[in-house]
DNA sequence: GAATTGACGTTCT
DNA sequence: AAGAACGCCAATT
Protein backbone atom coordinates (compact mmCIF):
# COMPACT_ATOMS: atom_id res chain seq x y z
CA UNK A 1 0.00 0.00 0.00
CA UNK A 2 3.17 2.58 0.84
CA UNK A 3 3.64 2.90 -2.73
CA UNK A 4 6.21 5.78 -1.63
CA UNK A 5 9.73 6.19 -3.02
CA UNK A 6 11.11 4.78 -0.12
CA UNK A 7 9.42 1.56 0.10
CA UNK A 8 9.84 0.62 -3.75
CA UNK A 9 13.69 1.32 -3.55
CA UNK A 10 13.65 -0.85 -0.42
CA UNK A 11 12.03 -3.72 -2.15
CA UNK A 12 14.56 -3.57 -5.21
CA UNK A 13 17.54 -3.14 -3.21
CA UNK A 14 16.73 -6.47 -1.12
CA UNK A 15 15.89 -8.03 -4.29
CA UNK A 16 19.26 -7.86 -5.72
CA UNK A 17 20.61 -11.30 -6.06
CA UNK A 18 24.65 -11.83 -4.49
CA UNK A 19 27.41 -11.22 -6.68
CA UNK A 20 25.12 -8.59 -8.92
CA UNK A 21 24.92 -4.82 -8.33
CA UNK A 22 22.57 -2.33 -9.14
CA UNK A 23 22.83 1.53 -10.36
CA UNK A 24 20.43 4.95 -8.40
CA UNK A 25 19.36 5.50 -12.45
CA UNK A 26 18.40 1.72 -12.36
CA UNK A 27 16.26 2.06 -9.63
CA UNK A 28 15.26 5.49 -10.40
CA UNK A 29 13.92 4.39 -14.07
CA UNK A 30 12.28 1.48 -12.35
CA UNK A 31 10.41 4.51 -10.42
CA UNK A 32 9.14 6.46 -13.83
CA UNK A 33 12.11 8.54 -12.87
CA UNK A 34 15.54 8.60 -14.05
CA UNK A 35 16.24 12.01 -12.45
CA UNK A 36 15.38 11.46 -9.58
CA UNK A 37 19.07 9.00 -8.75
CA UNK A 38 19.47 11.23 -5.89
CA UNK A 39 16.10 10.27 -4.18
CA UNK A 40 17.35 6.81 -4.68
CA UNK A 41 20.28 7.00 -2.82
CA UNK A 42 18.98 9.21 -0.11
CA UNK A 43 16.35 7.09 0.40
CA UNK A 44 18.75 4.39 0.80
CA UNK A 45 20.89 5.70 2.63
CA UNK A 46 17.69 5.43 5.38
CA UNK A 47 17.74 2.05 4.47
CA UNK A 48 21.22 1.43 5.69
CA UNK A 49 20.08 0.65 8.77
CA UNK A 50 17.56 -1.51 7.57
CA UNK A 51 18.23 -5.06 6.09
CA UNK A 52 18.85 -3.75 2.54
CA UNK A 53 21.86 -4.13 0.89
CA UNK A 54 23.14 -0.68 0.00
CA UNK A 55 26.06 -1.80 -0.99
CA UNK A 56 25.14 -3.44 -3.84
CA UNK A 57 23.70 -0.05 -5.03
CA UNK A 58 26.55 2.01 -6.79
CA UNK A 59 26.33 4.60 -9.15
CA UNK A 60 26.29 4.09 -13.24
CA UNK A 61 29.97 4.79 -13.11
CA UNK A 62 30.57 1.90 -10.73
CA UNK A 63 31.85 3.88 -8.55
CA UNK A 64 31.42 3.26 -4.37
CA UNK A 65 30.15 6.76 -3.64
CA UNK A 66 28.84 6.33 -0.84
CA UNK A 67 31.47 3.95 0.80
CA UNK A 68 32.45 7.02 3.83
CA UNK A 69 28.34 6.19 4.62
CA UNK A 70 29.34 2.73 5.65
CA UNK A 71 30.72 1.49 9.20
CA UNK A 72 34.36 1.59 7.55
CA UNK A 73 35.45 3.02 4.54
CA UNK A 74 36.65 -0.54 3.28
CA UNK A 75 33.46 -2.20 4.31
CA UNK A 76 31.90 -1.54 1.38
CA UNK A 77 34.71 -3.04 -1.15
CA UNK A 78 35.35 -5.88 1.10
CA UNK A 79 31.14 -6.81 1.16
CA UNK A 80 31.06 -6.65 -2.57
CA UNK A 81 34.42 -8.85 -3.04
CA UNK A 82 32.62 -10.89 -0.61
CA UNK A 83 30.29 -11.61 -3.45
CA UNK A 84 32.43 -12.13 -5.95
CA UNK A 85 32.42 -8.66 -6.99
CA UNK A 86 35.71 -7.17 -8.25
CA UNK A 87 36.39 -3.80 -6.66
CA UNK A 88 39.33 -2.06 -7.60
CA UNK A 89 40.19 1.68 -6.49
CA UNK A 90 36.33 2.24 -5.35
CA UNK A 91 35.27 1.31 -8.42
CA UNK A 92 33.56 -2.07 -9.74
CA UNK A 93 35.38 -3.87 -12.28
CA UNK A 94 33.73 -5.46 -14.95
CA UNK A 95 30.38 -3.93 -13.90
CA UNK A 96 28.41 -4.61 -16.93
CA UNK A 97 28.63 -8.15 -16.08
CA UNK A 98 27.65 -7.35 -12.30
CA UNK A 99 24.38 -5.22 -13.25
CA UNK A 100 21.37 -6.06 -12.28
CA UNK A 101 18.56 -4.41 -14.10
CA UNK A 102 15.33 -4.24 -11.79
CA UNK A 103 13.20 -3.59 -15.37
CA UNK A 104 14.83 -6.14 -17.14
CA UNK A 105 15.82 -8.70 -14.20
CA UNK A 106 12.44 -7.97 -11.89
CA UNK A 107 9.81 -6.74 -14.07
C1' DG B 1 8.18 28.36 7.88
C1' DA B 2 12.08 28.82 4.59
C1' DA B 3 16.47 27.63 2.72
C1' DT B 4 19.89 24.13 1.88
C1' DT B 5 21.63 19.63 1.17
C1' DG B 6 21.76 15.08 -0.78
C1' DA B 7 24.94 7.26 -2.02
C1' DC B 8 23.03 10.84 -9.29
C1' DG B 9 22.12 11.43 -13.91
C1' DT B 10 21.01 14.01 -17.94
C1' DT B 11 21.40 17.95 -20.83
C1' DC B 12 23.22 22.32 -22.35
C1' DT B 13 27.16 25.32 -23.43
C1' DA C 1 35.26 16.53 -26.91
C1' DA C 2 35.21 18.39 -22.14
C1' DG C 3 33.20 21.12 -18.57
C1' DA C 4 29.46 23.38 -16.19
C1' DA C 5 24.70 23.77 -14.85
C1' DC C 6 20.28 21.98 -14.05
C1' DG C 7 16.61 18.78 -12.59
C1' DC C 8 14.23 15.34 -9.11
C1' DC C 9 11.67 15.00 -4.47
C1' DA C 10 12.21 14.56 0.27
C1' DA C 11 14.42 15.28 4.64
C1' DT C 12 17.39 17.93 7.61
C1' DT C 13 18.86 22.13 9.80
Amino acid sequence: MENNFFEKVYQVARQIPHGKVTTYGAIGQYLGSPKSARMVGWAINKSAKKNVPAHRVVNKQGLLTGKYHFDGVTLMEQLLENEGVVVKNNQIQEMEIYFWDPNKELI
